[in-house]
DNA sequence: CCTTTGTTGATAATAGTTACTATTATGAGC
DNA sequence: GCTCATAATAGTAACTATTATCAACAAAGG
């Protein structure tokens, strides 16, 4: 249990809204630019800070999609592949339990992602 | 087929070797002062490039730790568990082939990563 | 040779994220 | 309600990893 008391404040209630409110993964600076409409003042530091903490609590998951990490509801669905060359992140669909997976490594997995990499289809045809 | 011809240098020579004698992923900067003690006054961008290029050439794998790439001459084998607590990295092991995961989504798959994320078990017996 | 063009080193620039600090606001105990 | 300790905030600077820029260089082919 922890020692120091969280506090419930208005800038982590609108951004835990955002991110539940929101289908797909959202980076950081989404988040801000959403928040920023219903608290004109939020600052990108606190929108961090709140987006980790949520993380670090279990509410929400993050994926890092490329150098940039991204938050969503979905603690699962997360398979992608990136293509070395034109660098574009394509959603694929497959399955994969973290129940299943935290049975195979000995700990709680509350998130996956499994990031494919290759060449794309569009690219393997232009032979770039 | 590239267009453009791409030359073999000493700096390319360096760095590749740097990544196949090594058996883990390495960053960009761990290349970086291992490759100046062959070639003194190599430069950070070129060891970014060089690295890049041979991932797009499909010579070496690239892998996303945090908010850092790492490299090394594995294309598979790479599942790792993040702990959202400590942020420490962990290696697991995993049976998963990249010949499987082309078939499944219809794309040649030269490298993957399965990375997962939760509290690990130092992190869970504390309580922290 | 000489031209072309890929590569390099040095450095500036960028992107994403975190750290710092004075100020504000939450919530437990009165 | 009011007080008070302190967690959280806004604003901004700092930091880290990576990429872009560019003059100088070097290899390859006529």
């Amino acid at each position: 249990m922890s020692s120091k008391a969280s506090r419930w404040t208005k800038q982590l209630e609108v951004i835990m809204d955002i991110v539940y409110r929101n289908e797909f993964n959202l980076t950081a600076d989404e988040v801000y630019a959403e928040a920023r409409t219903q608290v004109p003042n939020i600052s990108l530091g606190t929108v961090y800070r709140n987006l980790n903490k949520l993380v670090q609590t279990g509410y929400i998951a993050s994926v890092q999609k490329g150098q940039v990490q991204t938050f969503s509801k979905h603690p699962f669905t997360n398979a992608h592949f990136e293509c070395v060359k034109c660098k574009r992140v394509l959603r694929v669909p497959f399955d994969l339990r973290t129940t299943d997976l935290s049975k195979k490594v000995g700990m709680e997995v509350t998130n996956f992602e499994l990031r494919m990499t290759g060449v794309c289809r569009e690219c393997e045809s232009k032979c770039i």
